[in-house]
DNA sequence: AAACGTACTTACTTAGTAGTAAGTAAGCAA
DNA sequence: TTGCTTACTTACTACTAAGTAAGTACGTTT
């Protein structure tokens, strides 16, 4: 009848990697296993092993896709037709998304803590991502600071490490404490970035 | 001989406590075992279950001591006597020890991307540590800006709750990266809060 | 109709997990 | 010397983990 993809109910493959990731985020990376995804999505472990032979697999996986993402977004029309205020009120949104979708915390959150015990792909993809998110919000900062409409002082880059950390630690306070702790946190950064 | 306490090799009970938070730092709590202690210390996973029944238990016990040393270093004349500015500098040195300790990581920064796996009592342990230490860098920040040493805006809950994010998630990203970003985040804090 | 690829299931192995029950050796106390 | 406590070890249970090998049902290609 139609060829469209079928965005309401994805292929298994595509809700295998939906719910890791939203598992990850929940619960960290050594605490959730193929049975856990497997009975969510009625099927049995062996399939997932289908899909992703190994976790190592399953778990660069999931930051591909979220640097493929990140690619994307950042060159949207939508994005770079902002200024660059704009385009940090826009991350900021992203970041205020990730506190009210019930998952309260980043990839980087999710993963730093156990970094070290994380295969090496994995902690490779997770550098890649994080170099990349930083390198994307100095340019922006710069851009801002440039225009007169963004305030910091020292390096952009050295900024926006700043920046990130207090984002994914302030989500991680909400996870521990509650969202008051994050709005409190996230206001500050506000109005020192972007004054009056 | 003596009676002294033997502070070169103290008592398994200890031994276990302080392998395990080690671990826990490095590595997670989800992420060691009573076997690797028990290999580590040369004895039987059974002995650590004989000082620590579950692992809650040892899990509630490293947040409770981290929370007693809190408090008897808050007391600490060799801290009380300090001016403001010069308590915020002694908890400074604390996190750049975290950072030279080979952990890398603070408690807070360890447990919170795990926290819905953790046992309820460690929840709210980890959480009234982290209140008591909130409330202890709030009094800091609000005498130092009274006396006019220390600078920030808005409420001192809203900016020690941030600064100590901060720190955490700075540690969070020396441990993915390098030191260089450590101190790159730590110095533009102390730029902010201690000017010239 | 035969062969093939996709997407699984069934049944299994290996290894590790927390936790327990029972026993033991050494030291102190009555 | 008997009994009790401390600090373990030995030997186990029950369970979960990741991963694999072989088989199957189904749709497409040849």
């Amino acid at each position: 009848m139609s060829n469209q993809p079928q965005v309401l109910v994805p292929d298994t493959r595509t809700r295998i990697l939906d719910l890791a990731q939203q598992l990850l985020l929940s619960r960290g990376f050594n605490a959730f296993s193929y049975q856990h995804i497997a009975k969510e999505l009625a099927v049995k472990p062996a399939a997932i092993h289908y899909h992703y032979p190994t976790k190592e697999d399953l778990g660069v996986a999931i930051i591909q896709r979220q640097r493929r993402r990140l690619h994307k977004w950042r060159g949207l029309p939508r994005l770079t037709d902002l200024l660059p205020q704009q385009q940090l009120e826009a991350l900021f949104e992203v970041y205020l998304g990730h506190l009210q979708n019930e998952q309260r915390v980043c990839l980087f959150g999710s993963l730093a803590a156990e970094f070290r015990t994380l295969p090496e792909a994995m902690q490779q993809e997770l550098r890649l991502l994080t170099l990349e998110l930083t390198d994307f919000l100095a340019g922006v900062l710069e851009a801002g600071r440039a225009a007169g409409t963004i305030a910091f002082k020292g390096q952009p880059t050295a900024k926006a490490a700043q920046v990130l950390t207090t984002l994914a630690g302030a989500l991680q306070m909400a996870r521990v404490h509650d969202e008051r702790q994050f709005h409190m946190i996230f206001e500050q950064l506000r109005l020192e970035l972007l004054p009056e």
